[in-house]
RNA sequence: GGUCCUGUGGCCGAGUGGCUAGGCAGAGCUCUGCAAAAGCUUCUACAGCGGUUCGAAUCCGCUCGGGACCUCCA
């Protein structure tokens, strides 16, 4: 079997992956911010980084994976006037931060558990690492790579690029950018002035009056920049160096490279080996986002109920959709393509069914060479796809060339020893490690109702006598109201009725 | 303006030098009382121009188009 390789952000090519510690993995992934409702570009990096995360446990891996909520900043609530914030109300009518926090962190955990989403083995929140945060600064103070403005600490960019440049941990080693081009182009910005230079970024902000959210600290009242989050927690529950620092491409600057640089001061490496990051997906070829207001957001997703959306689509297969692309190109949003996805889920997943009811006989050998070697070949790829920078594309790819083969063993059409009993165990083995196990797919129609199966069951009988009789307009009948309830029989080659919900 | 990415058939998308990607949609056929499902067959491709090469969607150059980041951002 071949080795898991990562292309990596920060050297640009695929590398091997060793973990620092032996069949141990520490990973961070940057999370939400539980300032508003999650939409369909959020789904990207939590599905993406679930796959990661169950695939080296499939390995053998004994992963930690940590993921945060940001929940400190400069919160609005949205659709909410600014000076609603204003204290001048009674306290219940006042906007409440935490509760606005709660409210989406709740959201954000229904969205995760829709899509299968294993928990992260921790999941801190900014909030709860105020502590942390400000001796991470206090510390970055002390050598000198921050200042104090007006109650706002600065980190000085042009002085840690100059003195880690040396140690080959230049500002826009992540990114790429050349901090000399920086200056010049960076945008006009409100309280830049505070700043010596446009590339410094925020530590510590002062909080003004009407701020909702605010924390003592030994420069003022305020709260924490956005950066150093991360990077504070990271620290505390991975360590100084982890294996893989996962989020999206629109957060590798100034986000990462900021991380990167907190880091480097405090512990004078780079926190992360390997650096992971998705791409965007887009509708109608530009990125989702709440500044280009195209947003659909998980909950209409699921509901159907957006304007530019033709049916609701399920949390499957919104995964399934994901999934058939590589993590590092952009997936471009359309009703078609969903409900391809859709479509191929199903037909994915109803040979996945079929494939495990077979008894497999032990011992048979194959009675079709070609259909065998052509089996164990597309099998046998499926890891290399995997370790090749997770290709789930062609893993799924090379499944659905699968599936007819399932089918017609069904059917009858391939006679069920055209195949080794290695090569149908290795096929039930490998649909379940793949669907289930690592891509974290499952049955969104499954009812375990045992008395509505055996109603089920008479019913399937009753219209079977009718059918003998040739009496169709009976056996129709209850075909065709059986599909109303959502219900949908299906006649067999042998004789036999299947169903399933719709 | 700077940095970088990208352009594959009706739609979504793999693929980095030679082998049918795959899914969905369309067409035909088979099975079937009909339907659904399934199976088989099949139609649309590599933005354009030039170059390298025995051979390029794949490498190089130019032209045109799209996008990301440089500001909160998954």
């Amino acid at each position: 079997m071949s080795s898991l390789y990562f292309y990596n952000s920060l050297t640009r090519v695929k590398e091997e992956f060793k973990p620092i510690t032996p069949n141990h993995v520490g990973m961070y992934v940057c999370g939400p911010t539980v300032s508003g409702e999650s939409h369909l570009g959020h789904a990207r990096p939590f599905i993406t980084f679930d796959i990661v995360y169950r695939y080296l446990m499939q390995l053998g891996y004994k992963v930690r994976y940590v993921r945060n909520i940001t929940d400190a900043g400069h919160f609005e609530e949205e659709g909410r006037a600014s000076e609603d914030k204003i204290s001048s109300k009674a306290i219940l009518e006042k906007l409440e931060p935490m509760e606005l926090v709660q409210k989406y962190t709740n959201l954000f955990h229904w969205a995760m558990k829709e899509f299968n989403n294993l928990e992260p083995s921790i999941e801190p929140t900014a909030t709860g690492h105020i502590v942390e945060q400000i001796v991470m600064i206090e510390r970055i103070i002390a050598d000198g790579y921050a200042y104090i403005v007006n109650g706002s600490v600065y980190f000085d960019v042009d002085k840690y690029h100059a003195d880690f440049s040396a140690k080959g941990m230049k500002y826009g080693i992540l990114s790429g950018r050349i901090l000399e081009d920086q200056l010049e182009t960076t945008r006009e910005l409100e309280s830049q002035e505070e700043k010596r230079n446009k590339s410094d970024f925020a530590l510590w902000k002062s909080a003004a009056p009407e701020h909702i959210m605010r924390w003592k600290s030994p420069w003022g009242e305020g709260f924490p920049g956005w950066h150093i989050e991360c990077s504070a927690m990271s620290n505390k529950y991975l360590g100084a160096e982890f294996d893989i620092h996962g989020g999206g491409m629109d957060l590798q600057f100034p986000h990462h490279e900021c991380e990167i640089a907190q880091s480097a001061v405090c512990n004078h490496k780079i926190p992360a080996r390997y650096w992971l990051h998705n791409n965007m997906i887009t509708i109608n070829g530009r990125k989702m986002g709440k500044s280009y207001n195209n947003v659909i957001k998980l909950s209409e997703l699921f509901s159907g109920n957006h304007e530019i959306l033709t049916q609701a689509y399920t949390p499957m297969t919104v995964r399934f959709f994901i999934l058939q692309t590589h993590y590092r190109s952009t997936l471009d949003f359309g009703n078609e393509a969903l409900q391809a996805a859709e479509k191929g889920f199903r037909r994915m997943w109803d040979a996945y069914s079929l494939l495990m009811k077979f008894n497999v006989e032990k011992g048979v050998s194959a009675s079709d060479a070609a259909l065998e070697k052509q089996c164990t070949e597309i099998l046998h790829a499926l890891d290399d796809h995997m370790n090749d920078d997770l290709n789930t594309a062609k893993v799924l790819a090379g499944l659905f060339e699968l599936v007819p083969v399932i089918n017609s063993i069904k059917d009858g059409h391939i006679k069920m020893n055209a195949l080794s009993s290695e090569t149908l165990l290795l096929m039930q083995e490998k649909f379940k490690v793949y669907l289930v196990d690592i891509f974290g797919l499952k049955d969104e129609k499954k009812q375990d109702d045992q008395k509505l199966n055996s109603v089920l069951e008479l019913i399937a009988e009753i219209r079977k006598d009718a059918r003998a009789k040739k009496d169709f307009a009976t056996s129709d009948k209850i075909r065709d109201q059986l599909l109303k309830a959502g219900i949908q029989l299906k006649d067999e080659k042998g004789g036999g009725v299947s169903w399933e919900y719709v």
